[in-house]
DNA sequence: CGCCGGTTTGAGTCCATTCAAGAGGAGTGG
DNA sequence: CCACTCCTCTTGAATGGACTCAAACCGGCG
């Protein structure tokens, strides 16, 4: 990592994509003691039921928050990349009840949950950004758990793809129509409640029509309308507000 | 309703389940402006795409929040009950990407969304005990995915049967083995992501078993152990964190 | 009494799963 | 440089859990 700006300036510009913040605010999350890291890909940031001591910033790479049910079935719940902050929620209530795995190699920054809490008591704006932050992962999680409920696996596999390529647009990453898709087929299976087997088959049929194209670990989308409507796709979830005059 | 305390004293309670208040909180909280609603089940207390300027309190009844999917199938993504918020997320993050629904006749007090963003911004830990509630409401959306990505029909209604139980006699309304369901089969098909009729049939062999018996909306678990583990029920993902010193 | 929402039952179908085996690619070590 | 392993992707065939469609039942209520 080229550490030409502080490692959690990515993540202040995460927070100031929906909450606008004076100087002094940046400074005190730039600010916030961490320790970085470097994680190979399938390594854990945090395992469920650890003591949830730590809160997250992905400064490169990919990672995934996921749960194991009864039999060993996995789902994932989330997909996280650069400059998301992971586990924030930390920081007042450590229920640790899921793990955080690398997609691949990740850089991480890990701060003390209980920093990033006296930040978010000290400085209004910091703790009003860093709220907003979990909100808006809240709000992709209802999006998740309507995808696997209730859509087909066709829908709920183009669903994903949509959303992976927006939020790595949003990011500054990529266009959202061509951009890197980590995860292998067991992966989006673990994201999408599917078998590895179907997901390879719906990919199979996605391709054959020509909505995407695939090459190693890309993914190419020839008309992006044509797959939010195939996904059922509508951003609005994905939305940060307008900035409103307080 | 018998008013013989204000208003809100449910929701803090409800909130210093979690988070200790002083009363100065707490005198901040009951003086929120509130409109107070009684609203018959299946009235809606908000719509997806609608203006999102309130936040709810669920004074007594069951509401639940819900996604309209492309070909109309709906998800159920949580159930709330007395002295729940729902929607508090609006007071920064006005997405208003699902709907609002009452399950039964509910008393609902709709409080405006930029004077709870006051409040938490005027009273830390005020806002550390509304965000500590939108946390609460993450962790249980997480196992929902979980639950409807990965678990079979018969494991998805224990585990559901479970923790509706479970939070009702957290908040003092029951014994978690018997108590009031307010939802219809095809509630429960849709909080479950199956259908009406594999519901019934689900929970047909449950009763045949002698897991659980119903009569009306009441539910009698003969012996919660053995729910929890046909359930899959692991309640870390609703334990109210210890209190910490500070 | 007759309607109506909710529950129950049966039979047939289908989407996704399971099991199993093979193909392709990347990395390792002899 | 090739053999070997491991991982991922691919394919086929059979199975099965949940779905669909449709009808009947039931209790509450106007």
């Amino acid at each position: 990592l080229i550490q030409s700006h502080p490692a959690l300036q990515l993540f202040v510009d995460k927070l100031e994509t929906h909450t606008a913040l004076d100087d002094d605010d940046r400074a005190a999350i730039l600010a916030l003691p961490h320790t970085l890291r470097t994680l190979e890909a399938s390594a854990y940031l945090f395992r469920e039921g650890d003591h949830a001591a730590n809160c997250c910033v992905i400064l490169s790479g990919f990672a995934c928050r996921h749960k194991i049910v009864a039999g060993g079935a996995r789902q994932i719940l989330s997909v996280h990349m650069r400059g998301d902050g992971t586990d924030l929620q930390n920081a007042f209530l450590p229920l640790g009840d899921h793990s955080i795995q690398a997609l691949t190699r990740v850089e991480v920054a890990f701060i003390p949950a209980d920093k990033v809490r006296e930040a978010a008591l000290a400085r209004p704006l910091v703790g009003r950004a860093l709220w907003s932050e979990t909100l808006l992962d809240a709000a992709i999680q209802r999006e998740w758990t309507a995808n696997v409920g209730r859509r087909d696996s066709r829908t709920r596999i183009a669903h994903l793809l949509c959303e992976l390529g927006l939020r790595q647009e949003r990011i500054g990453l990529c266009d959202r129509r061509y951009y890197a898709l980590p995860m292998t087929q067991e992966q989006l299976a673990d994201a999408t409640g599917l078998t590895p087997v179907h997901v390879n088959r719906t990919l199979q049929a996605l391709r054959a029509e020509g909505v995407i194209a695939r090459e190693k670990r890309t993914i190419d989308i020839a008309d992006w309308d044509h797959l939010t409507r195939i996904g059922d796709f509508h951003m609005a979830y994905l939305e940060p507000p307008a900035h409103k005059p307080a």
